[in-house]
DNA sequence: GTTACTCCCGTAGTCAGCTACGGAATCAAG
DNA sequence: CTTGATTCCGTAGCTGACTACGGGAGTAAC
């Protein structure tokens, strides 16, 4: 179970990790994954520790660390960087949070604005466009509104 | 107050919006904005209906919603459209709060690997690490490893 | 009337994270 | 020994929202 065949050719390691083979090269590329000797003929072979770490980059990926996030994390690979890890971890937790806080001031506005529009159905005046234009002061607090997107959604 | 000089170039209105020159000529490319025609000489100048326009954008875009959008809702801007405002405005709100929900999830996931790493200091096996190799299933509940990043954390 | 700033316009570059293309080499099956 | 799939490698393209550059023209101040 922790020992297959020790010997994946790209596409197979492709398939094993359900990633595009031209996503593992570009990895590599970045430095993030270890490109093996060819050792007979000219063709690159892959072991189970070349899973794992796709495996590895893929979770910190959903955990919302970037690329560049991903490198320092895997330099730290050994254990020994508790702290470092740690120190990251923290960050990243930060910046959750803060992005939460600013979905929920949005959800709130978008609450208010979708009710408002329900309210007075028939209308000619739509109060959502009508908010867009005069801005979202009231329904915010001064302060909170932003100049660039408070979030990426995607 | 609502009539100012009726006629800024695009660097005053640039300063007006706390906008770039560069990107009030970008939306007019893309159509968000309207290009005056050059009225003497050959430069082009706008009134309070352009900055307010600008405000418009840049308070959907704190909304979330992407230039695309931006530019269905201005189609709709005669406030007759109600109903399709709605609609878009009820999408929105439908992504935030997947999104939110994404975030809370990353936001546990990260905040029991901080812990763990917190309450074992001095040890030589980070736990932070060793999640991110081993995967989050148990700390997650299966079903919930996503593929690629749940979220844009910019 | 000269200097210095701003505007106009088109094009091209930036960022992240892939994704695709094209041509040569290699490998496995028949 | 041929066919067809796969690999290798470099390079280029994609998305979204800008941002920068370069050269020519207009405009404002002294």
């Amino acid at each position: 179970m922790s020992e297959k065949q020790c010997s994946m050719t790209i596409g197979v390691l492709a398939k094993a990790s359900s990633m595009g083979v031209e996503t593992i090269r570009y990895y590599q590329r970045r430095g993030l994954v270890a490109e093996p000797e060819k050792p007979y003929g000219s063709i690159r072979h892959y072991d189970e520790q070349a899973l794992a770490r796709l495996h590895f980059i893929r979770t910190a990926q959903w955990l919302g660390f970037s690329l560049d996030e991903i490198g320092e994390l895997l330099k730290l690979e050994d254990g020994a960087h508790c702290d470092e890890a740690r120190a990251l971890g923290e960050q990243k937790l930060t910046s959750v949070r803060q992005k939460i806080l600013s979905l929920q001031r949005i959800e709130r506005a978008l609450e208010e604005l979708v009710q408002e529009c329900c309210a007075q159905q028939g209308n000619v005046n739509c109060p959502l466009l009508a908010s867009l234009h005069d801005g979202l002061e009231e329904k915010l607090g001064e302060g909170n509104a932003r100049k660039r997107p408070a979030v990426n959604l995607s």
